[in-house]
DNA sequence: CGGTTGTCGCAAGCAATTCGCAGTCTAGGC
DNA sequence: GCCTAGACTGCGAATTGCTTGCGACAACCG
């Protein structure tokens, strides 16, 4: 995983500086494993430092969005956004109705979506965002009517 | 395109009533052309008849979401949710990044998707939602600094 | 070690969506 | 047709997720 970037160059780089909020949402975020909340985000920074405020971690994660260091996303029904780090490759989210799991596989699958884009509709692919909701592995015998505990509420 | 349901009658089979709301609700998300959000819906609405509420608009597309009628979705990095009439076929979304415009298609590449993840990942996909950012046709020669017209604002 | 001037914390503001409630209108029985 | 139960609605207020204005503070250049 490629997100192993020097933070305080980079936003150097563009003018910007290196601050203590910056630092915690950078770490956060590219500590977890799967998609964050901005709320999930201040959380485990005021764990960290309790002086950041939610402002300040939506500043920094807007920031990061500009310079390309870290992706929003808005998956299946949830109001609330998502962030991950940026990666180089592509990939697509599974989003789990049962247990409310988000992870992503990268896979071969995003190209084919692009190529076939670009090929039969002339479509020029700029961020291909592809997300699936169903039952994880996990989750799948279960019916929709009584779900499991939910391991991320 | 399958979206000729007989609104009441199905209301009725599941206990609900026909409105009026729902019924100007309907006409107008089967009359769109493209994904509308819940204002556009609304403000369509009151066009015909000002009394609807806008929160009547959000009670009947819920509920025609519980009934298979319409599928809402999130497109982008836009905060406000979009609906349309729910259709038998699988499809993907394109959204224009120069025009803004959100346009549909149907085709293989979302059941590609579904045998991919049942076989190699084991994951019973439910919903299939791919969304993809970039630039049309009529968009793509411009630069992404200077963005032509945007014809649905 | 200062001096700029980006940033931050705070609190108010905004947009999308939902909720509580009392009055209204649909559907079904007569 | 008419009547009644109770499903729906309009309204306004509440919630949620996010953004912004502003004075104080602290990174970074020299």
């Amino acid at each position: 995983m490629d997100t192993d970037v020097m933070l305080g160059p980079v936003l150097r780089g563009h003018g910007h500086r290196l601050t203590r909020a910056r630092q915690l949402v950078w770490e956060t975020l590219r500590g977890a494993e799967r998609h964050l909340t901005a709320h999930e985000i201040a959380a485990q920074v005021h764990a960290v430092d309790p002086g950041v405020n939610l402002a300040s971690v939506y500043r920094s994660l807007t920031l990061f969005a500009e310079l390309d260091l870290a992706r929003e996303s808005r998956l299946g029904a949830d109001s609330a956004a998502r962030w991950e780090p940026a990666h180089p490759d592509e990939h697509f989210h599974l989003v789990c109705t049962g247990c409310g799991e988000v992870s992503h596989h990268a896979g071969d699958l995003v190209e084919q979506v692009r190529a076939h884009l670009r090929d039969g509709h002339r479509f020029r692919a700029d961020t291909v965002d592809l997300v699936v909701t169903g039952r994880c592995r996990r989750c799948a015998p279960r019916t929709t009517d009584a779900p499991p505990p939910r391991v991320h509420p």
